[in-house]
DNA sequence: GCGAATGGTTTCATAATGCAACCACTAGGC
DNA sequence: GCCTAGTGGTTGCATTATGAAACCATTCGC
């Protein structure tokens, strides 16, 4: 049988995000979330999908804590959906994203729009993992560990 | 017609990191390379997917340049799967999905592994932005800016 | 040279995507 | 209150992707 495989219950939280937010259009509505979107409409308009296919996405996203129905904020009878702190959560993975798209993923000068500091307008530094004590780590530093005790 | 949307030319750099690395299979196959796995049977046997999913995913990442098909390292007649420098640069989105993960998408105490620093064993702290003159920078200090010059 | 492992491809059933049509309810004009 | 447009969906159907299993050519260990 050819059952999709679910990535709900893995172990690896690497899985389990992806499962949750590893949608192509969970993402892009995640990111227009963040910059204001509330309405059905208004992410059917700028996302340009099929109102089937974001219903969809908007009832897992709502299911999975990431977002919310509540009473719009215009005093019209409709229903907006907005982040909950779990979906405004998902920041530093919409930026990490966004770092390695421009940098990888467009050819040299093809890039037309950068994160920036609002205050001073100036792009952003790439993100940086850095370990309990302040030293700059890269992958080779790091290493997963499993809490082996029974809790 | 149904022909599935592709974002491959999306003007936005996080559609194109989806459209290239937000397949949950290809963002297993990336932590695993990332921890070590190199040949074919060691990809399927640590994900337990399909052999024939696992080959179009494998095809598919050496295509967009985040894999490379190289000779063996044992000196065997086989090729090895290794990352690329566009491969290895997906650390921090993996770094960023996983503390997501581990603080959103389990119930408290589920999650039974964390990411240490290799020199104290000690957790990794949270992925932290900042703008270009050091400021810590959350979702709401930045903005998308459009670089509207014609270069 | 022989049996097993490696690294796939092929076949076919099932599940997800996406367009289009349809529909109930709301909003606003008059 | 009535009519029309817009909002927020659902349903039906064609197309595409996923996945289990079977199959197959090379390569390895011996």
């Amino acid at each position: 049988m050819a059952k999709r495989t679910s990535l709900e219950a893995a172990a690896c939280p690497i899985a389990r995000s992806m499962s949750e937010i590893g949608d192509a259009w969970s993402m892009l509505i995640i990111r227009d979330a963040m910059m204001g979107a509330r309405r059905f409409s208004e992410f059917q308009k700028k996302l340009g999908l099929a109102k089937n296919i974001l219903a969809t996405r908007l009832r897992a996203l709502v299911a999975n804590g990431i977002l919310t129905m509540e009473a719009a904020a215009d005093g019209s009878a409709y229903q907006d959906y907005v982040l909950t702190a779990k979906g405004r959560a998902v920041f530093p993975v919409m930026v990490a994203l966004r770092q390695w798209g421009e940098d990888h993923a467009f050819a040299p000068g093809e890039c037309d729009n950068r994160l920036v500091d609002r205050q001073t307008s100036q792009p952003v530094r790439a993100l940086e993992l850095r370990s309990a004590d302040g030293r700059l780590l890269s992958a080779g530093d790091t290493e997963v560990k499993f809490t082996t005790s029974g809790a």
